[in-house]
DNA sequence: AACCGACATTAACAAAAGATAATTACTGCT
DNA sequence: AGCAGTAATTATCTTTTGTTAATGTCGGTT
């Protein structure tokens, strides 16, 4: 009856939760199947959706006056992607999201939550766990780029996300470090020689 | 009865709450007073604490290996200062925190305010909206540091921040904005001399 | 007033990053 | 296999930043 293949997939995000808890959060969830390329929310969009990802890879990019897109934020199997801030704030979405691969999401609308989590302190416990960790993960992000070089934080990257190599266009990953394209093709040199 | 000077200085934390229940909250938290210059959070420390600051300017700053300290975080009056990742990740602290005025703090233990929000809908319904304020401005701050350029960062901080400039050394501002303060100072003479 | 310490500015140089364009490599498609 | 489009690398040049050190400025102290 319970579906345990999905519900693998969301235990990451929430603790102390069990199966019948988190079956019943799908209830309120629905799937997006996705093509890769396929953009499912676009800049000025006031959906304000949390969508996690079960199969696949999506970014969330910006676009410039130049007509440029900038990614600013990757996320893949496991990792959610929320916009928070068209709910917070109330205003529309500054960022276009696009699935890079053939990807699956599980997706709740911020209200629907919102409602489910109300008066319920079990599923409060779990919603605050993982706002909590979105936010330390955020802080620590931003710490990077503070305290590391460019150079340091492809090098934690590279560390941190290896799968991704292989997956995600370097100039992606670049934007994501807050470097051009044509900058991380240098530091991959540079680094690449200083091993031998 | 009921200290309405205390009350409001905690109410921009939280949303849709009596006076009654700040006052019931501030039960459980203490004051601290600080002097300029007083460190009051020593890196390595693992005691969970939430700092709203009521009056003054504190800083939160790191000590790398060649004993210079770089500063992550400045909060003034009405923000606050969370270690957040003693409690979640149960990790010491990496950084160490200051008071740079004659400072107030509010302090109440994470353990506590869990405690206290447990079961209570309007604390939930508080609590959720301070956490995803805090989250949806670090991942702003994020996005900064992907969209502007140093210069576009510095302006961006006077018109947010315009009351700091008089208050922090530069040498602050430039390590919050993830530059040298030499490089600030640079940008700084760049910005009047385009002006004229 | 003279001195001290901390901070800001300036200078000089090296290193890194941005911008632009050309070349090369790769991928998907027919 | 050949072609087209995109991505990555390389080259060149300009701009910016980091680094270190010297100089200037300011506030507080005795």
């Amino acid at each position: 009856m319970i579906d345990f293949e999905k519900l693998k997939h969301v235990f990451p995000f929430f603790q102390e939760l069990s199966s019948e808890d988190v079956f019943e959060f799908l209830q309120h969830t629905r799937v997006l199947k996705l093509k890769a390329g396929e953009v499912f929310l676009e800049q000025g969009s006031r959906k304000s959706n949390i969508y996690f990802v079960k199969e696949g890879l999506i970014r969330s990019y910006f676009v410039n006056e130049k007509g440029e897109e900038i990614t600013n934020r990757l996320r893949y199997e496991n990792q959610a992607m929320s916009c928070y801030e068209i709910d917070l704030l109330n205003e529309p979405s500054r960022f276009n999201l696009q699935a890079l691969e053939p990807t699956e999401l599980i997706v709740m609308e911020v209200k629907t939550m919102r409602q489910i989590v109300h008066g319920n302190a079990k599923w409060e416990a779990g919603l605050r766990f993982f706002t909590n960790s979105s936010l330390v993960q955020a802080l620590a992000v931003v710490d990077d780029f503070i305290l590391l070089s460019p150079e340091q934080r492809y090098l934690k990257f590279v560390k941190e996300h290896p799968e991704l190599l292989n997956r995600v266009p370097n100039k992606y990953i670049a934007n994501v470090l807050g470097i051009t394209p044509v900058s991380l093709s240098r530091i991959r040199k540079r680094i690449t020689t200083k091993k031998q």
